[in-house]
DNA sequence: CGTCAAAATGAAAATGGTTTCCGATATGCA
DNA sequence: TGCATATCGGAAACCATTTTCATTTTGACG
């Protein structure tokens, strides 16, 4: 799904003057435009209609109707982008301001995403004899546990191991058919590097879900891009976390398809065994 | 937000025949009536422009162009749902459908959330002396987890707990001016239900992350209502993972707000003792 | 079953918004 | 400074949309 927004993010830069006060008129005030002819919009702006109808143009649109109906999509969908700067110290705002930043990083995860590098992953992991999830620091031993919870229901011998040394002695162990994840927020964790490189050398398969380019990138197998601007406001929280998850939720997902019938009977037993034990109804989440 | 297709719903037993053939295209078709003009959409319906005009006008619609624009917001909001369900097995479309999933969790639990009680659970949290997570299972012990990295940064003393053992244990310890928050996505886990009893009686307040009407949210202090259907498909990840973690992420930024300069210190010196300890530029993710 | 009124519909003209063209102005570079 | 290029707006051309109005259809009633 193309989205306007993130165009225009992208080709801002070589906007000129007019342009720029257009886009800034399309973020501060989407609604208006919607509603607006091109002449309304022109004078807001103090701009000549050719020139609003040349900004379309230069967001991808065929004419300023087509333009209109793209903004009306994407302000739609929860002012989503529009509102990535919070308008106020108010609680409302904050929070709507964090749903669009995390809408925007699972988005444009998803939209970075080469399917053939996750593909061969989850060909990867359905195979794999043993599966270990690498990953240290806040997010990533996050991610890192999330994946053994995920996978250790498929029917997968997983572990999860956030421990630099732990993730060199569990690197020694393993062998050919055995598969590694490893998640790296900045893909610099070069203690990581080198328990992956151990991995390798034994025949182990590296997966790595980190930023392009960067050491534990160059080092692994199969490489899921994980590329996310950090924000500015220090005590934002950092979206990252959504991106890796979103990719873990992916690969779980198609992994569990292809694994099939086996897949199903371990969910099965896993939620049996949770209903003996806890009184819950047949429609409670696998695990609370 | 006024809605098209209810209007049309609405309204649809006192159409013409010819509008009752736009209405079909409308639901059947409305991609295609959102980039076209009023004389394709004439020509494909087997009626005349002027009809489509009055169509709109029927609805509600001061033009044709305005008609196009509450259509282009109606069916993306409507794809998105759609979409919640994979077109196909291709790795492309189950991406594009677990982020609808994603989102659409994301953005129903913002909705539903009363910001007096997020409000006041800040307010609670920001002046605990001892912060102390609960949850266990797959999803809740995963929050727990992510409270504590998350809340620990800002100064906060914080712990996680995820064993229903050590839960009773801690809360045995806690006294007035100590806060626990209890993450349950069923709402149900009743050996934490005792736990948080246990505090109470000590004085510890419960912030709860919860189902309302439900055991562990009727013994909170302050419950924050997270309430997510479960999907049918078991091969499908649950998505109140996102609606939690958009919870605590929410939680955590007001939070640091309400803290301002400590939490900033406090970022900063994790900020720097992992630079000095690994070569990360200044922009790295905190913790990897 | 025919007549008539009211509603529905489309053809064509009128309208008005959008785009194209072109010249004027500003900007960057040798 | 002078040339090349990009930017921009005025005005005309264009075209989609709307209005008008005549025709057809529908349905009620004699």
């Amino acid at each position: 799904m193309r989205d306007i927004l993130s165009v225009l993010q992208q080709i801002e830069p070589d906007l000129s003057k007019s342009e720029r006060i257009l886009a800034a008129l399309l973020r501060s005030n989407a609604e208006f435009i919607v509603n607006a002819g091109i002449t309304d919009v022109a004078e807001r702006a103090g701009v000549s209609p050719p020139t609003v109808t040349r900004f379309c143009r230069r967001l991808g649109c065929e004419s300023f109707t087509a333009f209109k109906v793209q903004v009306a999509q994407v302000t739609f969908a929860g002012t989503r982008y529009l509102t990535a700067n919070a308008a106020s110290d108010a609680p409302a705002d904050i929070a709507d301001s964090l749903l669009a930043q995390f809408q925007e990083a699972a988005a444009s995860t998803r939209d970075a995403l080469g399917m053939e590098t996750v593909l061969a992953a989850a060909d990867a992991i359905s195979t794999a004899k043993l599966l270990a999830a690498f990953g240290a620091g806040g997010t990533s031993s996050m991610i890192s546990d999330e994946i053994q919870n995920r996978f250790f229901r498929l029917g997968l011998r997983t572990v999860s191991v956030t421990d630099h040394a732990m993730q060199l002695m569990q690197a020694a162990t393993m062998r050919t058919g055995d598969v590694i994840i490893a998640s790296s927020v900045s893909g610099r964790n070069l203690q990581m590097v080198r328990a992956l490189e151990a991995a390798k050398t034994y025949g182990a398969v590296v997966i790595a879900l980190t930023r392009p380019g960067r050491p534990v990138a160059d080092l692994a197998d199969i490489t899921i891009a994980i590329d996310l601007p950090e924000g500015e406001n220090i005590l934002r929280p950092s979206t990252s976390r959504y991106a890796f998850l979103f990719v873990t939720d992916l690969l779980a997902t198609l992994v569990a398809m292809r694994r099939g019938d086996e897949a199903r009977e371990n969910l099965r037993r896993v939620k049996y065994q949770l209903s003996n034990t806890r009184d819950l109804d047949d429609k409670e989440a696998l695990g609370d």
